[in-house]
RNA sequence: GGCGGCUUAGCCAAGUGGUAAGGCAGGAGUCUGCAAAACUCCCAUUCCCCGGUUCAAGUCCGGGAGCCGCCUCCA
């Protein structure tokens, strides 16, 4: 079957073919940097890690940027309250976004630009467009006119006589020519403080939209593939980003765009008046683990919205437990008896996990593939029905389908491995002179210190739990 | 007010008009000193409600209810 997505822009499922044959060329809207990121916020950027990892799958040279927002209302606001320069105030929050998406396991994109070294780009693009007749200045502020790009609007289906004029315009907004103009460069203003470029516009800052349009053009050439980000960024902000680049280059932007469902915290919009609004560190605080989190945030097709729950949670390890105990079962299992049947299943696995993977990033129906996969190879392994080849075979399924969700937990170097040794020895010692009572109760406490014993025939295995 | 999405078992969640995937939880077994892991079996006569089209509807059409969003700097 054809690898096919929902584009936003078309409103319909589409086949995907690229530009250039091999190549797909792709811009994430990544963090704005004044706070650390929300799960909401990871949502969009697993949902942007499996289509990444998909398409590489699929064979295709991956180049993806993600933005780094770090001039905005929120980062003046921030460093100004405390006192710091804007860089003095974003880096930190730049630096854990990095080991935030280290944590979950998020491939890295190929670039990470920031808004505040691009400013030279942004400005070329208003230039531009003010050459075009698409936007014009007053008191030092640029604005686009809307009125002069017909097709604004195609993206988010916007009929403009249908927008109300808000209450969240500025009054000093009301100098446009029309309310739903919007701002490309806004003038320095006493509000700004310290934080402000001198260009041949002028001393003042960006507009929200426009560094998207520059930094991705700038990576990604005027015309690329793919464009993803919330279905919360569908309007305003990626409309505005078509209007801007098409009306600066005369060509078409993006082929494909692609918006993800947001993420709701125990069935409530996530705020943080009602309490349930986290952080991927506050999660990991009450001793989730990431992995569980990973899998959680991925289990769900991206435009559906997600209901965040911490039974949800508990659930996912489990589904996670199962996937990394079958991985370790099936790579210590020595091979038995005259197979026959495992090929097939292995191969009917790869099969169907691409499949629904191709579906537009069917997770479901891939990870339903993925557990019956694992329900069948056990039932051989069981029945000592499994040679050592058809093992190798499918474990390089697996290893194939963990390219893609990267769910196998890394044995973690434990720390006091030694005393747990000798808990098990001292286990082993008390069954064999069937004192269970002592059997057990070591092994209570190795249960307490999340470390899972199992006796089998070649012997006692351990393992920390995930 | 305008626009969009969603509603399937206790929870999460697939589902191309042809008779309800998968995960978690639960129940009964096999294995085990007991567990763990694993396997087997069971667990939705029914898909928010009401109409309609059809030989056939969770899927299509009409109406209604509820929930989540967007409507000018939220992923």
């Amino acid at each position: 079957m054809a690898l096919q997505f929902f584009n936003t822009l078309a409103n319909k499922k589409e086949d995907f073919v690229p530009i250039k044959e091999g190549e797909v060329r792709l811009y994430t809207c990544g963090p704005t940097v004044y706070n650390h990121a929300h799960i909401g916020n990871f949502r969009a950027y697993i949902f942007e890690d499996l289509l990444r990892r998909h398409l590489k799958f699929k064979g295709y040279k991956v180049e993806q940027v993600m933005n780094l927002t770090d001039i905005d209302d929120k980062t003046i606001k921030g460093c100004k309250a405390q006192g710091v320069s804007l860089d003095e105030y974003t880096r930190p929050f730049k630096d854990a976004f990095f080991e935030d998406i280290d944590t979950l396991k998020i491939e890295r994109a190929e670039h990470y630009p920031e808004a505040t070294t691009h400013i030279p780009e942004m400005v070329e693009i208003i230039k531009k467009l003010v050459a075009n007749g698409l936007a014009y200045e007053i008191k030092g502020n640029y604005y686009f006119k809307i009125d002069a790009f017909p097709t604004y609007g195609k993206l988010a289906r916007i009929d403009l006589a249908g927008l109300k004029a808000g209450a969240r315009i500025a009054t000093d907004e009301y100098e446009k020519e029309s309310v739903s103009d919007f701002a490309l460069w806004k003038a320095w203003s006493e509000e700004d403080g310290t934080v402000f470029w001198e260009t041949e516009l002028g001393k003042g800052r960006p507009g929200w939209h426009l560094e998207c349009s520059a930094m991705s053009m700038k990576y990604l050439g005027q015309h690329f593939d793919m464009h993803t980000g919330g279905i919360d960024n569908k309007f305003p902000h990626h409309e505005n980003e078509i209007a801007q680049s098409e009306g600066a280059s005369g060509e078409k932007f993006v082929n494909y765009w692609m918006h993800c469902a947001h993420l709701i915290v125990e069935g409530k919009k996530m705020s943080k008046s009602v309490g349930n609004f986290f952080t991927l560190r506050e999660i990991l605080e009450k001793g989730y683990s990431a992995s569980a989190i990973r899998y959680l945030l991925l289990a769900t097709q991206y435009r559906m919205s997600l209901n965040f729950t911490f039974d949800g949670l508990d659930a996912a390890a489990k589904s996670l437990q199962r996937l990394n105990d079958f991985w370790r079962n099936l790579e210590e299992f020595a091979g038995a008896g005259e197979g026959g049947e495992a090929n097939a299943v292995s191969e009917k696995a790869a099969r169907e996990f691409e499949k629904g993977l191709d579906d537009d990033l069917n997770i479901s129906y891939a990870l339903a593939a993925v557990f019956d996969f694992i329900r069948e190879i056990n039932r051989l392994r069981s029945e000592n029905n499994l040679t050592a080849d058809e093992r190798d075979t499918a474990l390089d399924v697996l290893k194939r389908i963990n390219s893609v969700l990267d769910f196998k937990v890394e044995e973690a170097a434990v720390e006091n491995e030694s005393e747990i040794e000798d808990l098990v020895q001292k286990r082993a010692d008390a069954k064999k002179n069937r004192d269970f009572a002592t059997a057990d109760s070591i092994r209570d406490q190795l249960t307490a210190m999340g470390i899972v014993l199992e006796d089998t025939p070649q012997g006692v295995k351990w393992r920390k739990k995930v």
